[in-house]
DNA sequence: TACACTTTTGACACTTGGTGCCAAAAATAT
DNA sequence: ATATTTTTGGCACCAAGTGTCAAAAGTGTA
């Protein structure tokens, strides 16, 4: 779904003549300067010395030289499950355990500028702001939430698309920023803390229209 | 950005051929029948009897066919903050007196159905997953909260963000029930509630990676 | 009725994202 | 050398979306 797919194992046939991450680096600055519906695939293919055949073959589509790091957040996650003692957990430590070191990931200097950059052209572009992978990340969570954590009040789906839902808004928000003020995992704190305020009234909630 | 746009004022001028309600509730059948990408806008078309560049001219995507009912949700805020005394309020007022009416209206029998046809749709093909409109919603709160709401501790955008994500993950949950069990109202309710034992522990957060 | 005006319609050509297919290129292994 | 493997790029094609423009189909006025 996105750059650098499957490594071949074998020594053998033609080799690369450039890696995908080159290419969405080469994209990523043509976006920059003509915006992302102002820069053709051909363009791209062009300044990256490469046949728009190939460029597609790369990146299945336009979008995903733009979303193609989102798969190593995900995957810290995944990492993380793996190394997980079996049993339940509560959704505090699903949350702070899993998803708090994957977004910490973000904020790691060498990706931070990056993934900035990245996603400053992905809200500037409505039609980019969801994904594949986004969708992938939803069920993914909500799969785990179902069998690793135990029972809450909301359902597992509503849960996963909530908190990955608050997480991204986050991410947004954080991308925003310049440099320093406020890390992602603060600004996915702050964002918890403030929506407390409202959701301490839920129980005596009167649902009158 | 979707469908019926300016009414004509003045009785002159060729009248409509077609209703864009009509045409939309034809692509919805299609889609329903074929899935959506196995609709082109030229079948679509061909079946409401309208030529492909009338189809484009009163849904300028194919997407709007699906999100065209989305202004509505968004009018009602808008209505309800014309009606609103001046000066702040709390966030709680502002989730409860704003956005749970909008949800509400999602709640009436007549658009129910329509709208988990439309949003079971959505669901299926990530690409449709977020929309100008969303985004338009974002940016509608974000200046909301900013302007008319006193305070907090998180930044307007950052609230924007993350209320309007909770608030869409429970209407994508609510659309894959049937029917009766739950209101997109209770399932919003339900998605703060569970929220709150996360973010009860926000304050003694240690961000250790 | 005739004419002006207004608005919608549909036809055509064009750009762009994306895909299927296949032969050529460029490497390795025997 | 030759077979095998893998990437490359050219070509044709489909579908979404846009600009342009003349024709169609109505209303208002003389």
């Amino acid at each position: 779904m996105s750059g650098r797919e499957k490594v071949s194992k074998s020594k053998r046939g033609r080799p690369r003549s450039i890696e995908p991450q080159e290419v969405a680096v080469v994209a990523l600055q043509l976006f920059e300067q003509e915006g992302y519906e102002g820069v053709t695939m051909e363009q791209i293919a062009e300044k990256a010395s490469v046949s728009r055949r190939t460029l597609f073959r790369l990146f299945p589509s336009k979008v995903d030289l733009l979303w193609g790091g989102a798969e190593e957040i995900l995957d810290v996650v995944k990492e993380r499950v793996k190394a997980l003692p079996s049993g339940k957990m509560t959704l505090k430590e699903f949350v702070y355990d899993l998803l708090m070191p994957a977004l910490g990931r973000l904020d790691e200097p060498w990706l931070a500028s990056l993934a900035r950059r990245r996603l400053r052209l992905i809200m500037a572009s409505p039609a980019l702001l969801d994904h594949a992978a986004l969708h992938e990340m939803r069920l993914f969570l909500a799969d785990l939430i179902r069998s690793r954590v135990s029972p809450q009040k909301a359902p597992p789906e509503l849960l996963a698309g909530s908190i990955a839902s608050v997480a991204f808004a986050a991410i947004l928000w954080w991308a925003q920023l310049d440099e320093s003020p406020m890390s992602v995992q603060e600004a996915f704190i702050s964002a918890f803390s403030s929506l407390a305020e409202v959701s301490s009234l839920a129980q005596e909630a009167d649902v009158s229209a």
